[in-house]
DNA sequence: AATGCTGTTTTGTATGATAAAAGCCGGGAG
DNA sequence: CTCCCGGCTTTTATCATACAAAACAGCATT
């Protein structure tokens, strides 16, 4: 942990914080602890105070830290982090145990994608169905499982858009995040293709013609069947390989 | 829109993100559209560049803005604004007819809650069942409306804790938010601490025997109730006030 | 014992200088 | 005339340094 350098094409700064912020998502700080001084950074990662302040000031942002004069900068309690933040999630999945990861999410989605379809159904423009089904057709033109991921986390993402409720959309980045990572460790599942491009059709379908119901279930359907896929696969993981670290 | 000063016992760069960023949900500076660059800012508000900059890295870690070398500071589009971030969030209910977010509000609450008071119901711990009980207890004391917000807030968000998800926890800043200035706006609403209290208490019962789905019910119970007094309040207010500014 | 002062630590703000990225534009070669 | 290459310029990124302000700690004074 010494001597970050800008080499990489990404800013100093943000490394900065993300390192500091990976090591508050795995709990090497704990909330209500005092992390080091800037000048600590400073020496740590061999940075300037500027940058180093900066990506303070951006996990101040994102809830991880409060910064106070005289007493330092202090980790705030988990319920104030910005859990759905494109970084704070990627650090958070990082941090722990992929099956752990999958099971939050899968729970979360199967409460509001099924609603989300359903409002998607009610609520969607032309031009918001045309990038459903877009992302439909790229699905079944897709000749791996590996090529599909893209056009799939599409399809979810254009759903969500065309639920028309903002407040939801910072869901978006958790479904992203979810479903590339999923691929990855559950790249050999069983039932590929096959089975998942026609429950997107039957989302889709029920969409356009405005039926919510309809879509509710479809969706309802899909989620069950990622579930076996994600039960198989960590099953499968775990007689394989025990720890991943 | 001149020289603001960093009296007030909020930091400047907090006031000029602040600022800023109340600017974007606004519209005054829409997705894609570039920003004035860091010297201009320094000018407009009579800051340093180190001030301006740590705010411009704040909103970018908001996901409100993207930074390149030579290029500025784009908006980005709206699916990448933390729109659950504590201040992004106010500053969008400041930007909007209330009436308008409270709906948006409703919509992900009636999808959500009920699965909460169910998660709460089925995985909550001694200690999170303790939050709630003791929340509801403030409830029943409380002289007025006005006092009895805190501890309602303050109950929903126990009941989000118990559900143990933590990929839940950023709508807990929109409870708060939400039920914060709903009282604001629908303080001499008809139907006061008589109705809600009892639907609360229901709601506790069914947690505390770990009944999730009737706790699912009460809680959508609940809602409807809250939908109500919104109605009567926002038809209340739209006969008295046009508009607010 | 209570109170107020003073000192110290840590973040907050300002300034000015240099580095690096990347679009822009002009000049040369084909 | 077109295309590609290299320098020009704009804008953010990083660094170093200095001073301001907040807030706790501890001492002294009453």
């Amino acid at each position: 942990m010494k001597k970050l350098k800008a080499t990489g094409n990404e800013n100093l700064h943000r490394k900065v914080a993300e390192s500091i912020g990976s090591q508050i998502l795995e709990g090497v700080y704990a909330p209500g602890a005092i992390l080091p001084n800037e000048a600590d950074w400073c020496r740590i990662y061999g940075a300037s105070r500027t940058t180093v302040r900066e990506a303070v000031k951006t996990l101040n942002a994102k809830g991880l830290l409060k910064s106070r004069t005289k007493i330092g900068s202090r980790v705030e309690p988990r319920e104030h982090w910005n859990i759905l933040d494109r970084d704070v999630l990627a650090w958070h999945l990082a941090s722990m145990p992929p099956a752990e990861f999958f099971a939050s999410v899968q729970q979360v989605r199967k409460i509001l994608e099924p609603e989300i379809a359903a409002l998607a159904a009610l609520n969607h423009s032309p031009s918001q169905l045309k990038v459903i089904s877009d992302a439909l057709l790229e699905m079944q033109s897709a000749k791996n499982g590996q090529e599909s991921v893209a056009p799939d986390v599409k399809f979810h993402l254009a759903l969500l858009a065309a639920a028309n409720n903002p407040l939801l959309s910072p869901f978006g980045i958790m479904i992203e995040t979810a479903l590339t990572s999923m691929f990855e460790t559950t790249s050999t599942s069983a039932g590929g293709p096959d089975i998942f491009v026609p429950q997107h059709e039957v989302i889709l379908k029920a969409v356009a013609r405005g039926n919510d119901n309809a879509a509710r279930r479809a969706m309802i359907v899909l989620l069950e069947n990622t579930d076996k896929i994600i039960a198989d696969s960590s099953a499968a993981t775990k007689s394989k390989r025990p720890h991943k670290n």
